[in-house]
RNA sequence: GCGCCCGUAGCUCAGUGGAUAGAGCGCCUGACUACGAAUCAGGAGGUCUGAGGUUCAAAUCCUCACGGGCGCACCA
């Protein structure tokens, strides 16, 4: 179904192309924009279509768009009330108050649909993100990419889009040896030894002690033994599962699920590295050089030609991982999307290679950047050393400023933008914290309703043309336009237009409530103004939700 | 050296080729004896890094320069 405000832009821009026409001014449908204007004040849709045809048609724009008013007037009148040629050429209409009041029945109709839409078609879409080496404790960088993928991945569905979660474990290779050797190396100290010094490159943290422990509770007949690379991978790939378990937990705890975890091992263990290194060389994308097998991805636009198969016979990370992206597609989604962290974009192009090469447009996998998180409190950037005791994780984070603050911080702004994220305001819990002025709007309506509920019994048809105050048209019309908000989100893979949305709504709902006292003796304004106040509750529901940001009814 | 991202108010950041560039924080002034003051009303604060170009119109697109971040392995 068609928004309120698509409808009214569509039948503007009829008009306009109706009157172009009785003119014999040939337009392309497309070039006819009406959109929402910068700034208030320009009506609440306007059109710079004079602007673009003026020089074609050799006539001065303001002139054309004044000539242009009468006729549109008379097309438009029950859906504008002004129609003015402004500035250099714009047209501005001001749509009609009660029609746009009718906003409210949409919303009311729609409940927490509303907004929704169709235009994704049923498209498959699948989203990759955080997949974190399960070698070590979620950062802050990986709490960004859950909060965006999780938030992006509901943005599709609301856009009829069918979307899948998925996060890789990268459970096999040489880190998971590494791994285990640290493993193994724990598990002797556990027993006694000393080691000393500890080996370079070998996971120091002191989270392996708990999983060496771990290990040995599982494994009571454990006996000690010469380590080799089987002992090593086998207890690395313990340790992988154990934290994959606890990250799974702790994304959980953050408000993200997944819809499928794909291991690496698995892929490995099915032969898929084989598959696709033959795949390539059956499509003659495989030469050999120096002893090594490289992918030709420079014919798709890499900067060089990538390894696949090293002179010591072994694979390059990028061999799995090519075979994983390419069961992707197999698996029948339309588009790929995975969010990688910044250390990974020297990625992108072999990434997109594979994809050409396998015969699919570059356009089906999308690689989105999500860039690095400084915390930042009292102007001082927090140093996340290991030994500090500063947060180092996602989960202390959680800890420290709640999910809701991180999640609405982390969405905040464009995920390929590096961000300071401020714990000092985030910590604030009162005025000051952005997240809570969303939410307070939502307590406050919650506790007006409640009160009406206790004070009246039934609900009557409610006047449209009771809402006429400038801030309640104010906040009809951003409720009108939160189906546009939605639709752009997917369009721009943007999810910091929701919370910029929501913190307007917001201002507009508490000015009009301070303004206006919705609860009076007169029944048929208050039934329209709980309307209203029950119509913004539904949409900040919505656009949280979405978020994955709770809607408190008391704080 | 090559490639990618970024440069907008004191700070952190929005900004879909359109008109007078916005928000939060911070700062200043005011508003609670009716529905929640975690709020509201108002104010100060800008050479959109710079220079060219395209366009009726550029923070936005193109080129170059400057500044910051990151990536450029037979690593993962």
């Amino acid at each position: 179904m068609a928004s309120r405000l698509d409808s009214a832009r569509g039948s503007i821009a009829r008009a306009i192309q109706a009157w172009l026409q009785s003119r014999d001014i040939d337009v392309d449908e497309d070039r006819v924009d009406v959109g929402v204007p910068s700034e208030e004040g320009h009506g609440d849709l306007t059109s710079s279509i004079c602007l673009k045809i003026g020089k074609t048609v050799r006539q001065a724009p303001r002139q054309l768009a004044e000539d242009m008013v009468p006729e549109l007037t008379r097309q438009l009148q029950n859906l504008v009330t002004h129609i003015e040629a402004a500035g250099p050429g714009f047209l501005n209409f001001t749509l009609s108050t009660p029609w746009l009041a009718e906003v409210v029945n949409d919303i009311r109709a729609q409940g927490i649909n509303y907004g929704h839409s169709t235009w994704g078609n049923g498209e498959r879409v699948l989203i990759e993100f955080v997949s974190a080496n399960p070698t070590g404790p979620l950062v802050i960088v990986s709490g960004r990419a859950a909060a965006v993928g999780d938030t992006l991945a509901r943005i599709f569905r609301v856009n009829g889009f069918v979307t899948d979660r998925e996060f890789y474990v990268n459970n096999a290779g040489n880190q998971i040896i590494k791994f285990g050797q640290a493993i193994y190396l724990r598990i002797r100290e556990l027993e006694g030894a000393k080691i000393d010094p500890w080996p370079e490159g070998i996971y120091p943290g002191e989270y392996v002690i708990d999983i060496a422990r771990e290990y040995l509770e599982h494994n009571p007949n454990w006996v000690p033994q010469e380590p080799d690379d089987g002992l090593y991978a086998l207890l690395g790939q313990f340790g992988a599962e154990h934290l994959r378990r606890v990250q799974e937990e702790i994304l959980r705890r953050f408000g993200v699920e997944f819809e499928s975890w794909i291991y690496e091992k698995d892929l490995r263990d099915q032969g898929a590295p084989e598959a696709i290194i033959e795949r390539l060389e059956a499509l003659g994308w495989v030469k050999e050089e120096g002893g090594a097998k490289w992918f030709v991805s420079t014919r798709f636009g890499d900067d060089k030609d990538r390894v696949l198969v090293k002179s010591d016979g072994s694979y390059t990370y990028f061999v799995p991982d090519a075979a994983y992206h390419a069961g992707k597609f197999e698996r029948g989604y339309d588009r790929v999307i995975d969010l990688l962290g910044p250390d990974h974009h020297g990625y992108v192009g072999r990434m997109q290679a594979l994809v050409q090469a396998l015969g699919f447009p570059a356009d089906r996998l999308e690689i989105m950047i999500i860039q690095l998180v400084r915390l930042v409190r009292n102007n001082e950037v927090v140093r996340m050393s290991k030994r500090g005791g500063q947060f180092v994780s996602l989960e202390q984070l959680i800890e420290e400023v709640g999910v809701d603050p991180a999640r609405y911080f982390f969405l905040e702004r464009a995920p390929n933008t590096p961000m300071d994220f401020d714990l000092g305001l985030a910590e604030l819990k009162s005025n000051e914290n952005p997240v809570y002025y969303i939410q307070y709007a939502a307590a406050r309506i919650h506790s007006v309703l409640r009160q009406w509920r206790q004070s009246h019994q039934d609900a009557f048809a409610w006047n449209p043309t009771l809402l006429s105050e400038p801030l309640e048209r104010r906040l009809l019309f951003i409720l009108a336009r939160y189906p546009d908000v939605v639709k752009r989100a997917a369009i721009d893979r943007a999810p910091q237009y929701l919370p910029k949305y929501l913190t307007e709504l917001a201002a507009a709902f508490h000015s009009f409530y301070r303004q206006h006292r919705i609860l009076s003796e007169d029944p048929a304004m208050t039934m329209a103004r709980v309307t209203l106040s029950e119509a913004t509750l539904w949409v900040i529901r919505s656009g949280l939700g979405i978020m994955g940001i709770s809607v408190p009814e008391t704080m």
